[in-house]
DNA sequence: CGAGTTTGACCTGCGC
DNA sequence: GCGCAGGTCAAACTCG
């Protein structure tokens, strides 16, 4: 439990400015952050959020004998004299001969830096929720537009190319064209290139389109029609053919988001992930060709949500923890379970979105040869028609390379919809620290999906650089407050890894990234 | 005693 | 139609 209180980190953290002016300000603000993570401790995580975003922590500076200002948002009364006070690289003389004077400079410049912190943090959290609300517009639009390319067969192949072609500039951050459709032959180079943001990749082994959702496209269009609704409630329905005559209407709500699947490989020696989720399980089977058996889990933290996962481990590494997560939460999620669903709902939305260009009962891959989510893997089983997104967070900094795909399955920068606490992913990291993951996944204790996935941003430098993409991207060319370009040098120069960004505002997003940043300081080995 | 887990039975889809 | 495999159900069991 103790992690999830520590789990807070604004982007802000690395102010620049407190860097570049001073270095005795920077300090003092670890110093700060040190002495208020234990009040913080005390806080109900989940109340707190949206106040606590200054308190930043994780460093181990070693200075945290100073009585501590716990009052880091009201900076002016406490901050400075423990700067003054508590550095240990500032001498009293130096003190002496800088009195008052620097004590109110740092005054000034603190409160500086909270009213920005502030004004950007609601500025993400506008951006943020406006980008959610457009995902949501934009998914419903391009699946109704689907719907009526299969209408209109003829105009359906160019609209639909660039159909995808909008919706992957939409939702990929960085400068598109990795996956535009009508480029095949280059699209490997733009794929190297995003990821140039190198590390900004993850596999994608879409699954051989779900057959029979494509065959029956006739009478199961309406299931992609709407998707807005990506709480499906039931599963059930998916396999039950009465239920999908019968429930038609359901269906066109639910039907989007409950084949995609979104799988993450993660290295782990306990039994499960904590994904800060609550679940239970409610079945275990052997799977064939696996001799461990796969747990089948339900999400129990609100009666009636929809998602479900399953953990099996791989058969050929058991160290590996294989998580399918499915469905997307019908309830608010804590800080440290949002970054799973986020993820799973993103993955979800794009892997959908593109099956949604098929048409006439033809598998996109056949239209869209090139896309690589309609591209299938023959090798993994046949049981699961869905299309499945796998997040591998078990490869070294060279997974771009090791992973990438075979002829059946294809990888690409995957658009995380805007979720760019992924875009920094563990395996792609760069190598000085690509350790981090491994030692936390085979911990002391049990590993934590968010833990790695943590260490994979913070330990990505360019993590920064591509959330600050995604955001220009958002909201247009980036204001003069809004010093994305910063963070990425901030980044690039934190050599701590604790420069990941954390967006605030968000219910869900600033959580999550929180949640990555932090805790990838507080596992890093003392 | 309630919540969670275990486990065998059952349902469904798919291939032969 | 049959068998197989994945997925789910639900009674029995365990645990705090």
């Amino acid at each position: 439990m103790e992690k999830q209180h520590s789990r807070e980190l604004t982007f802000l953290h690395s102010g620049d400015s407190l860097r570049q002016n001073s270095g005795v300000a920077d300090r003092t603000l670890d110093d700060s952050r040190d002495h208020v993570e234990p009040h913080i401790k005390e806080m109900d995580f989940f109340s707190s959020q949206y106040q606590s975003h200054d308190h930043h922590h994780h460093h181990q500076e070693g200075n945290t004998n100073n009585n501590g200002s716990s009052s880091f948002i009201d900076s002016s009364v406490n901050i400075g004299l423990n700067l003054l006070s508590s550095s240990p690289g500032v001498s009293r003389a130096t003190n002496e001969e800088k009195p008052k004077a620097q004590e109110s400079a740092l005054k000034m410049e603190l409160q500086k830096l909270n009213e920005e912190n502030r004004r950007l943090r609601s500025m993400l959290y506008q951006i943020t929720k406006n980008y959610n609300e457009l995902q949501g517009q934009l998914l419903m639009a391009l699946q109704k537009q689907a719907h009526r390319n299969q209408q209109d067969q003829k105009d359906a192949v160019n609209g639909m190319a660039s159909t995808i072609m909008s919706v992957q500039q939409f939702m990929d951050p960085r400068p598109s064209a990795a996956l535009d459709v009508n480029e095949p032959s280059g699209s490997d180079d733009k794929t190297q290139e995003l990821s140039a943001s190198p590390e900004n990749t993850i596999e994608i082994v879409s699954k051989e389109y779900d057959h029979r959702m494509v065959q029956n496209m006739p009478g199961k269009q309406v299931s992609i029609e709407d998707g807005t609704d990506q709480t499906s409630q039931s599963w059930g329905s998916l396999k039950s053919p009465k239920i999908d005559q019968s429930k038609n209407e359901d269906q066109v709500s639910e039907g989007p988001f409950r084949k995609a699947r979104v799988s993450v490989r993660a290295r782990s020696e306990a039994p499960l992930i904590s994904d800060g989720c609550q679940w239970r399980k409610y079945g275990q089977k052997m799977a064939k060709g696996n001799p461990c058996p796969r747990a089948y889990y339900r999400c129990t933290m609100a009666v009636g949500c929809p998602v479900r996962k399953q953990v099996q481990r791989c058969a050929d590494d058991k160290s590996i923890l294989i998580t399918t997560y499915e469905g997307n939460h019908n309830h608010p999620l804590p800080p440290a379970a949002t970054a799973m669903a986020n993820t799973t709902s993103a993955a979800a939305a794009m892997l959908l979105s593109g099956s949604t260009k098929s048409k006439d009962g033809l598998p996109t891959s056949a239209y869209y040869p090139s896309l690589p989510y309609a591209s299938s893997m023959a090798t993994l089983s046949a049981s699961a028609p869905f299309p499945t997104i796998t997040l591998d967070l078990t490869q070294g900094p060279n997974a771009v390379q090791l992973l990438r795909p075979p002829p059946s399955a294809a990888s690409f920068p995957l658009p995380l919809h805007g979720y760019p606490q992924l875009l920094g992913n563990p395996m792609f990291g760069p190598p000085k620290l690509s350790t981090a993951s491994p030692a936390m996944q085979l911990g002391q204790r049990p590993a934590s999906m968010v833990e790695t996935v943590t260490a994979a941003i913070a330990s990505d430098p360019n993590f920064t650089a591509a959330l600050a993409a995604a955001i220009s991207t958002i909201m247009g060319p980036p204001r003069n407050q809004g010093n994305s370009s910063n963070n990425n040098d901030e980044n690039n120069n934190s050599s701590n890894g604790v420069g990941a960004p954390a967006l605030p505002g968000s219910p869900q997003i600033q959580q999550s990234c929180t949640t990555f940043s932090s805790k990838a300081c507080t596992n890093k080995p003392g």
